[in-house]
DNA sequence: TTCCTTTATCGTATAATTACGATATACGAT
DNA sequence: ATCGTATATCGTAATTATACGATAAAGGAA
């Protein structure tokens, strides 16, 4: 019983629903903004904005790492996070290749639900 | 232990993430594409273009019901599913938002990681 | 009415997600 | 060398997601 057919689809499909899925959480939107704004890469700043705990704040932001959102070099106590802006560029190119193939041919009088 | 704390922030978070949530899987993606690309609203057809058994893609079909991005009138054996233009065009605003809060801010040089 | 086709739902199994406390680790400061 | 602080990881529990076969339900055709 195979729980995951991600290989069956297309690597787009993959590369989106990967990119989507780590923004799936408001904690995860919440810390992409929060180190926008900072434009640094603060960390602990980020556990006292959230409401969450030090150690689930540290597994979201492994999410966004795995993802390729952010960027963070791990060392000891003095760990660095920020924006991976070129990733986040191509997360936004696929988003609009997207939304154009899924809009443009739909129209108000289309939708016929 | 409350394995849930979505509550705890902002609408337009949650929003966000709802939408990205339910994108966040290669079916669904896939789901919308076809939807739109035949701009009609068949439905077994999706199951034949997808990898999945008819049980999966209807699970995967109720979970963009759910989320708004797409609308059906479901009536035996006639069920009947297409894009909800409106909610996608809410969403193309919602992450061109994310967009430009996250990368504007954000040079090559910044990024300190 | 009786079949057939289509689709949703139920039941179930497995895996992944979310969350937190406790602990380990790693570095700077004393 | 020891202490303190910051952060990742471990262990664990509960919930949700993914997938499918089997079944139910609902309508059209004979």
């Amino acid at each position: 019983m195979a729980v995951h057919k991600k290989e069956a689809f297309s690597a787009s499909e993959q590369r989106l629903a990967d990119w989507t899925k780590a923004l799936g959480h408001p904690a995860r939107i919440a810390i992409l903004q929060v180190l926008a704004k900072r434009n640094s890469c603060i960390c602990g700043e980020i556990v006292e904005v959230l409401p969450l705990a030090q150690a689930t704040v540290s597994q979201h932001l492994k999410a966004l790492l795995e993802a390729g959102l952010i960027q963070g070099t791990v060392d000891g106590p003095r760990s660095c996070y920020c924006i991976n802006p070129k990733a986040l560029a191509q997360f936004e190119k696929a988003m609009s290749q997207f939304f154009k193939r899924t809009q443009t041919t739909i129209t108000e009088k289309s939708s016929c639900c």
